[in-house]
RNA sequence: GCGGAUAUGGCGUAAUUGGUAGCCGCGCUAGACUUAGGAUCUAGUGGUGAAAGCCGUGGGGGUUCGAGUCCCCCUAUCCGCACCA
């Protein structure tokens, strides 16, 4: 062997280690750079070859900064809160801790055989009582803090209460959960009860009934982007919405934020709208409705002011708190009955019938503030409660769901809207609404011929003038449910005292997270820390038996990362003015709703304390893209469908006189063949099915006067086998008009798997792909032996082969791309792939492989590329008897060329995250090195240097084979001087109007005059020239001659 | 339905940002060597054609001396959001 990199790796891991290579501290003196993969989970399945796509590149852009002169921050460590390992804990008993102890050392004994720069010194696991007490402190200040409308940042709740104290709500504008009104005299009469509940209203943590996600099967709320489809992320357990008391976060206060402060980001576009879409800006109005006889105003939230002439009726949220007010006795139980059905709907149902328009008159009427028309109040689930007011006015008109509404229960349409230079059309002829945004007012009194945008502005002011409705700017993003009813997570630092809950004191943290001896809720429903004995205070006061979720340890780590070991506060000043924010962030796009907002959030309240010196946490984000796995099939053969498939040759296209159907359907029976002329019913199928049906269906045959034939596939296999011809006589008989038993017992066939191969004719009618392991299949052919002994149930497997090119029996094996997963048998396992090429051949072909940011599936045979590359390399510092040889000689002028090409390319790569560019400017390197038996210092030198980032551990072999005594890692990366790949000639290819023809090495020194001569001069020219004069010479200097004729 | 992204050989991809389309790697073909191997090395490899050449970056149009790249229209795939008033 030339390159032995089993040892060379692990001879320098330990080096790493050992020497503490990767440890970084603050030093004043070099500016500092902050690289940050994602928190990880670690998952009982370990690491596939997809989870350290984003690790590696993060670890060469942080080994590729240190060498270009930074002081570089590249910390790791666990997301270790989760809900599998709970799961996991109330199936077995086994301690979540336990679990996901083991879980971690498996992930780092993964990551470490990759060679990773990681400075483990700083390593956090949000499940450390040392690390929690971290999260928990924030809680109590968040609980601790409200938000100031007014400067727009959070504040403490003392300067709220001082307020009260003084002039109670007036000249108060914070953000609340309901508006609130009174005097300091009435502020003080209250009780301490009284005022902990006022205050509860403007906390940033605060408790409160909200109706939540709520999964039965985990036992558990979920926060909204935990849940897709009214399923839970994890799991896929059915979610439904559920009335409890519970803490939030109030995220709200800070959405205008979080959604201008996208700008300041360099992030990818489409993470910045999901984003956006998240917190869901929109802008209108606030419109008050009178109801009609009672003394009720019902709010409104509209973009559309401009159409407020065209709305015809009103629809209130089935969950609405005034519906019960306003319905009058003839319609309630019409009214109880609609929401009676519209709660007992899970969130999926509901979704799933988005379509379907359904809802109930309230019997009332509301009355149009500009117009004082009469309107139906109704009630319908297409009017959601979590958004606007939870009412609307209706336009249908110009909405495609009103419109829809309206004429289900043929209520009025009036048109306000006309495109532009048309005439308004009776809307009873319309087969949808008009929702265009841009046109002209119609049938809108004092808005008639403005524009909507102008009509919008116009309504505002009238609605504002008369005192009935207010511009108002309104976001979809809801506050986040921060309490789990589970038991691995933070402990909430809150004690109940007469019911209302008080922060503890700082000074009593951290809350340890108390042992249990089951993990399941209790039998009265209440969350599994009701079981920890003396869940109390010191003074006796019930402690708080939620825990936080798990975005709870993930939305700060990156700042306790710059100062894991301070048990004084979270992170000094000093570190965090050193340190600052993540500079480069890495990882997958599903966090975009999820970890990235709640993580700004946080960032951003510690910003407002004064805490952290920035406001945003990740300055630039690049999300890689998935890895797909490439699955193998082999195909079983279905022996009822191959019989199905030989039978129906037979019978179709009149073979036997008659015609036949296929797949004959009756009900819920379903019979193979049937034939209408002759009234016969034929099945074929597995003797042990047939004879559960035979009574059954011959009852069912007679009372149709059916003639029924049921066939076992062993006779259609002994027909075909014997060459006899037992089936296809009783058909004739049966179409003859004969008695045929509809069944006969036969002996059932053996079942023998039996597979065919991909290219055999007909293959896709008569079998099954199944799934088979990867690491069975080379080159797509089958290893049929390993195969028989992969799984019990195949020892016995035969194949149809089919023949290679030299004639050879081979079984090929199909394949397609997906979701690289267990079941599919498709993961690739690092480990194997170190084991077998080495961790730097690993590395350089997962950034080969493509785009960081794009979704690729994994190619296994494609890493033998970079393999060969990797020994390639090692050959150009030795001699053909693996010695290592390099001269001193000066370089020659081509070689520097190479060399200072690549340190471009490199550079450009790296910084532009197009590493797969920069690998594959390596190859071509080496192979020109190779090319000129480069073997010189002067070129080696830095190019093991350059190496380094991509191939950390043969850098450094070589990097102390080249006489160093200090790592490479030390070492500084290479200056490019451009003067060295100038050349002083060009090879300019001549193209005549604009196609290529020719390629001509002209001096770069030389004139468009000249060049033109010498162009029109060449030999070859004239065959293109015909004889004609040029119109126009086109010449680019260093680029293109184009001749135009 | 709305929004975003993508489309280049058999495959993963590249193209100095408007200047030789297909770099690099896989695969494939041929050859060399050999202790016959899923090893290594050398050469070739977009299609078509004997060749000159012609055609070719999802499709159609346009701008330009010149378009994978810019503009307009269409198609397909992927991702996100979705009764959001």
């Amino acid at each position: 062997m030339d390159y032995n990199f089993n040892e060379v790796e692990k001879k320098w891991q330990q080096y790493w280690r050992d020497n503490k290579i990767y440890k970084v501290d603050i030093d004043h003196d070099k500016p500092k750079f902050y690289v940050l993969d994602m928190f990880p989970y670690p998952s009982g399945a370990g690491l596939h070859v997809g989870h350290p796509l984003g690790y590696i590149a993060s670890d060469i852009y942080a080994r590729y900064k240190r060498l270009k002169g930074f002081n570089v921050l590249h910390p790791m460590g666990y997301d270790a809160y989760g809900l599998p390992a709970e799961q996991y804990a109330i199936q077995t008993g086994t301690h979540p801790a336990v679990t996901t102890e083991k879980n971690i050392n498996r992930y780092r004994e993964q990551m470490d055989k990759i060679g990773f720069c990681y400075d483990w010194d700083r390593e956090v696991r949000t499940s450390d009582p040392k690390y929690y007490k971290w999260t928990q402190w924030t809680f109590i200040q968040l609980f601790n803090s409200f938000y100031c409308n007014k400067c727009q940042k959070a504040q403490p709740i003392g300067k709220l209460i001082a307020h009260f104290e003084e002039h109670g709500t007036d000249g108060i504008n914070a953000a609340e959960s309901k508006p609130m009104s009174f005097t300091a005299a009435e502020w003080k009469a209250m009780s301490e009860k009284e005022q902990q509940e006022v205050l509860m209203n403007y906390r940033l943590a605060y408790q409160a009934e909200a109706l939540v996600n709520w999964c039965p099967e985990l036992g558990t709320v979920l926060a909204n982007d935990e849940v897709v489809d009214g399923l839970s992320v994890r799991g896929g357990f059915p979610v439904v919405r559920k009335s409890m008391k519970q803490w939030l976060l109030r995220i709200t206060a800070y959405a205008e934020r979080l959604l201008s402060d996208l700008d300041n980001v360099d992030w990818n576009e489409s993470i910045k709208e999901v984003q956006r879409n998240w917190v869901g800006k929109s802008m209108g109005a606030s419109v008050i409705f009178k109801v009609e006889g009672k003394d009720i105003d019902l709010e409104v939230f509209t973009t559309r002011a401009d159409t407020l002439f065209g709305t015809t009726f009103m629809v209130l949220a089935p969950e609405h708190e005034l519906v019960s007010a306003i319905t009058t006795p003839e319609h309630r139980t019409e009214v109880e009955e609609y929401i009676a059905h519209a709660k007992n709907r899970s969130e999926r149902e509901r979704m799933a019938e988005v379509r379907k328009v359904s809802g109930a008159f309230t019997g009332a009427y509301g009355i149009n503030p500009i117009t004082g028309a009469k309107l139906p109040i109704w009630i319908a689930d297409y009017v959601l409660m979590g958004y606007g007011t939870g009412a609307i006015m209706a336009v249908p008109a110009h909405d495609s769901r009103d419109f829809a509404f309206a004429r289900h229960f043929s209520l009025p349409i009036i048109q306000v809207v006309t495109k532009p230079g048309t005439e308004p059309t009776d809307p009873a002829t319309w087969e949808e609404s008009f929702d265009a945004k841009d046109g002209v007012m119609v049938n809108s009194g004092f808005l008639n011929g403005l524009t909507v945008k102008k009509a919008i502005e116009r309504m505002i002011q009238e609605l504002e003038k008369l005192g009935v409705g207010t511009g108002k700017t309104n976001y979809r993003l809801r506050d986040a449910i921060f309490s789990r009813q589970r038991y691995w997570g933070e402990p909430f630092p809150i004690y109940y005292k007469d019911g209302m809950p008080y922060a503890m004191d700082e000074s009593k943290l951290p809350l340890e997270l108390p042992s249990i001896d089951e993990y399941k809720p209790t039998e009265n429903g209440e969350p599994p820390l009701a079981r920890a004995k003396n869940w109390v205070t010191e003074e006796g006061y019930p402690i708080e038996t939620n825990t936080m979720p798990g975005f709870a340890g993930s939305s700060g780590y990156y700042l306790r990362y710059q100062d894991p070991h301070n048990d004084k506060e979270y992170f000094s000043r000093e570190a965090n003015d050193y340190w600052q924010n993540v500079d480069l962030y890495i990882g997958g796009a599903e966090h975009a709703t999820g970890h990235l907002i709640y993580s700004r959030f946080w960032c951003k309240f510690l910003f407002d304390l004064g805490l952290s010196c920035k406001e945003e946490p990740f300055q630039r984000m690049i999300n890689q893209g998935m890895i797909q796995g490439r699955s193998s099939f082999a195909y079983r053969v279905n022996i009822e469908k191959l019989c199905e498939h030989a039978v129906w040759y037979q019978l179709k296209d009149k073979k036997y006189g008659v015609e036949f159907v296929r797949d004959f359907k009756d009900g819920r029976r379903r019979f193979d063949f049937f034939c209408p002329e002759k009234g016969i019913l034929i099945e074929i199928n597995r003797v042990g099915n047939l004879e559960k049906v035979v009574e059954p269906w011959k009852e069912y045959a007679n009372e149709k006067g059916y003639k029924l034939l049921l066939v076992p596939i062993a006779d259609v296999v002994r027909d075909y086998v014997k060459g006899t011809n037992k089936v296809e006589q009783k058909i004739k008989d049966l179409i003859a008009g004969k008695d045929v038993p509809a069944y006969e017992e036969v002996q059932p066939l053996p079942s023998t798997p039996l597979f065919v191969s991909k290219n055999v004719t007909d293959r896709e009618v008569f079998s099954d792909p199944i799934h088979v392991d990867i690491n069975l299949v080379h080159n797509d052919i089958l290893d049929t032996i390993a195969f028989t002994e992969w799984r019990d149930d195949l020892k016995n497997a035969l194949f149809l082969f089919e023949k290679d090119k030299d004639g050879n029996n081979v079984y090929i094996c199909g394949s397609e791309v997906e979701k690289m997963s267990k079941s599919k048998y498709n993961v690739q396992n690092p480990d194997d792939l170190v084991e077998k090429y080495g961790a730097d051949t690993l590395r350089l072909y997962e950034m080969f492989l493509g785009p960081l940011e794009q979704s690729k599936p994994w190619d296994v045979q494609g890493i033998e590329g970079t393999y060969r590359f990797v020994r390639k390399f090692w050959r150009l510092f030795h001699n053909e008897n693996n010695e290592f040889c390099v001269s001193n000689e000066p370089a020659t002028a081509p070689e520097m060329k190479t060399l200072h090409t690549l340190i471009k390319k490199e550079e450009d790569g790296i910084e532009s995250i197009s590493f797969n560019t920069v690998v594959s400017a390596f190859m071509i390197c080496v192979n020109e090195l190779s090319d000129l038996k480069c073997n010189k210092r002067e070129i080696l030198e830095p190019l093991t240097v350059m190496i380094s980032p991509y191939a950390p551990h043969i850098a450094e072999e070589l990097w102390h084979l080249l006489g160093h005594d200090s790592s490479v890692v030390n070492a500084s990366f290479p200056i490019y001087d451009e003067s060295k790949t100038v050349e002083n000639s060009f090879n300019y290819p001549i193209s005549f109007n604009g196609k290529m023809r020719f390629n001509m090495e002209l001096p770069v020194t030389m004139s468009a005059e000249e060049v033109q001569a010498a162009v029109l001069a060449a030999p070859e020219a004239q065959k293109w020239m015909e004889g004609k004069t040029p119109k126009k010479v086109i010449f680019v200097p260093k680029k293109i001659v184009n001749v135009v004729i």
